[in-house]
DNA sequence: TGTACATCAGTGAACGCGCGTTCACTGATGTAC
DNA sequence: TGTACATCAGTGAACGCGCGTTCACTGATGTAC
C-alpha cells in the first residue's frame, strides 16, 4: 500500500461491470445505443478489454437480455388468493415494461440478433418467466378461482394479452397514462372467459 | 431518340422507388439494415439524390412504416358472418406479421425513432388499422354474434391478443410452425368471454 | 415556332464520426520448486 | 521464505468499414415572351 491504488490494473469484476454499463446504456439511449466501446468506457476500461469476457458484441447483448429476463422472473409476488397473486404478477410485468422500455423492447422485440440456440443461459432465463406465469395459473385453478382449461393454453393467452398490451404502450400506440386502466379493462374481459362459474 | 436512353438523368418516380427499395432492405436485412445509402443504390441513384425527396433518414423510415400500416389496413376481408370476417381479419394480421417479420417489428417494436407527432401520415395509417378492427367488432355485435361490450374495450383486447401472439412468434418465444394452432387456441379462449350467450 | 432563363432533380466528392475487431504489448497475479 | 516463470487481464494503437449529411456542381425540364 505504498502508492494509492487509484486505478488498479485489474478490475476484479469486469464482466458484471460491463453488463451493468451495457444495461445502463440501453436504458439511456435505447438498444441501438449499446456499443461495446461505450460499455467498456463506462466501466472505466479500454474497449479491447471487453474481449477478455465476451467473445463478441452479441454475447454482451445476450447477457443484458438474460439479466432482464431474470429480473422479470423474480419480481416479488403479492399476497392474497392465487388469482390475486396472478393478477399482481401481471401488473408487475406491466410495471417492468414501463420502467424499462428499452430493455423490454430489446428482450421481446429484437430480431434474432442473439440467436437463442447460441445462448442457453438466455433461453433458460426466458423459460423461467413463462414457468412462473404457468405456476400462478395452476395455483388459481387448484384454488377453484379459474376454470380448469389446459394450463399451457391459458399461459399462452395471458402472455399474449400482457405482452400485447405492454408493447403497444411502449410503441406509443396506446397512451401510457392509461396503462393501469387499460390493463384492468383487458383483464376483466379475459376473466369472463376463464373464471370458474 | 437518337441515343438509347439507358440511364435517364431524371428518375421519374424516385420517391416511390426509394420507399420500395427501403422496404426490400428491411425485408432482407432487418430494420437495422435499412440505410439511406443502400436504398439509394438499390434505386439506381446516388445517395445524395435521396435528399430531394426525404428531409432525412427518419422520414424515409416513417414512409416505410406508413406503407406497412396501409397494407395491413387493406388486407382483403373474407366472406361469411361478421364474426367469421373478424376472425379472418385476425388471421390476415397474423399472416402479415409472419410474411413480413422485419417490417412488422419496425412498425410495432421501434422505439420512438420516428416520433408519431412528426409524421401525421404515419399516425393516420396506424389509426386506419385499429378503425378496421373496431368496425369488424361492431358488426359482429350488431349481428348478435358478440355480446355488446364497449367496442373500444373489445378492440383493445383483440389487438393485445393478436399483437402479443405475433410478436412472441417473431421473437422466437413461440414456435412459428404452430402459429395457426396457437391462434386458434387463444381466440377460442377469448371468445368464451365475448360470445353472446 | 424559337429562344432565354428559372427551376428542379440529379451527381460525385468530401466531411467527420463511431463502430467491431485484431494485434503486439505490458503489468499484475499466483503457483512450483 | 524466496525466486523463476506461466498465466491472465488489462492497454493503446491500428485496421477497414459504412454511415448520415453537406456542398458546389450539372444536366434536363418547362415556362415566358
Amino acid at each position: 500500500m505504498a502508492t494509492s491504488p487509484r486505478k488498479p490494473y485489474h478490475h476484479g469484476a469486469l464482466r458484471e461491470a460491463l453488463v451493468t454499463a451495457a444495461r445502463a446504456l440501453v436504458d439511456a439511449e435505447g438498444a441501438e445505443g449499446l456499443t461495446l466501446r461505450k460499455a467498456a468506457a463506462a466501466a472505466g476500461v479500454s474497449h479491447a478489454a471487453a474481449y477478455r469476457h465476451f467473445a463478441d458484441k452479441a454475447s454482451l447483448v445476450a447477457a443484458v437480455m438474460a439479466q432482464g429476463f431474470a429480473e422479470l422472473a423474480s419480481v416479488p409476488e403479492p399476497d392474497g388468493t392465487p388469482l390475486r397473486r396472478l393478477h399482481g404478477t401481471g401488473r408487475a410485468y406491466l410495471e417492468f415494461a414501463l420502467a424499462n422500455p428499452s430493455l423490454y423492447r430489446l428482450m421481446f422485440g429484437s430480431a434474432d440478433v442473439p440467436r437463442r440456440a447460441d445462448f442457453p443461459d438466455l433461453a433458460a432465463a426466458e423459460q423461467r418467466v413463462y414457468a412462473r406465469i404457468a405456476a400462478g395459473i395452476e395455483a388459481a385453478q387448484a384454488s377453484g378461482e379459474l376454470a380448469p382449461h389446459p394450463v399451457a393454453d391459458v399461459t399462452l393467452l395471458m402472455s399474449c394479452v400482457m405482452h400485447g398490451l405492454c408493447s403497444q404502450l411502449l410503441a406509443g400506440l396506446l397512451p401510457v397514462a392509461d396503462a393501469d386502466e387499460l390493463a384492468a379493462t383487458v383483464m376483466s374481459l379475459v376473466d369472463k372467459g376463464l373464471a370458474a362459474r
